[in-house]
DNA sequence: CTGTGTGCAAACTCTTTGCATAAGT
DNA sequence: ACTTATGCAAAGAGTTTGCACACAG
């Protein structure tokens, strides 16, 4: 039976099976996140939620098609999940692997490219990599 | 002996053996370019230079560690290299999964965030992504 | 000569898939 | 009931690695 995060998931359009209400808990709970599928699969199985790892990666799949979370690429062979759906820049540390939102309204565009023929811009992704001053 | 894009490769300090200087001159020669070490890997075979896939791999490591190359991760599972170094943006057209570079120019930021304690930025990568319109 | 690069094949990581079972509506 | 999701294990893609041989300095 539906519990936190049911409502999420029903206006998405998605059935609310256990599964999917656990690993939407959690993605909810911990406020702006950003997990790979390891990762969420070893919260749920810390907290014995009964998720297999395929189902996992399918959730999120769904999830994402279904417009309730992001994929951002920074490391190569490796996709990272962001509970915030917005447009909005992120930091790249690179000496530990680790992605933080960067702070509101600190990314700002002076200009954009115009799309060319028949496109349209869907997002613009910024990644901020940083690394340790010298 | 080396030939086209040698040069290149010694002021980089990387030894340049044949299969380096002819991985080198298919980069150059082509401009900028945007592509993955399968896709070398095809051209260099196709043109029967007799470089070995593991050899790209390595081979376009060792120019990105060198400063020559650059990553770029859009896709998962699937590392680009780009021919040109310096920072500049980039469109992804979803339909396809091709890259290509955005104007120059088109991109210019209002402003950047403060890089935190302890950091600074590297390098900011945009990724203008573009599906069909409606 | 000496050390680094190359090539092959096997290993590895992350992700996807096929199919039988289980659960939602 | 009917449809869709789950779980397992096996397959798949892309990339890396170990080791013997080859080549550049």
């Amino acid at each position: 039976m539906p519990q936190s995060g049911a409502n999420w998931l029903v206006k998405a359009g998605l059935r609310p099976t256990r599964q999917r209400c656990a690993l939407a808990a959690l993605l909810v709970d911990g406020g702006n996140r950003h997990l790979t599928a390891e990762q969420l699969y070893g919260e749920a199985a810390r907290a014995d939620l009964g998720v297999s790892l395929a189902t996992v990666y399918n959730t999120l799949k769904a999830f994402t098609s279904a417009g309730l979370l992001r994929e951002i690429n920074i490391e190569p062979g490796r996709v990272y999940y962001d509970t915030r759906i917005d447009d909005h820049p992120h930091f790249y540390f690179e000496d530990d692997g680790t992605i933080a939102d960067a702070p509101v309204g600190s990314v700002a565009f002076a200009s954009l490219p115009e799309a060319p023929e028949g496109c349209e811009i869907a997002t613009v992704d910024v990644v901020v990599r940083l690394r340790k001053r010298v």
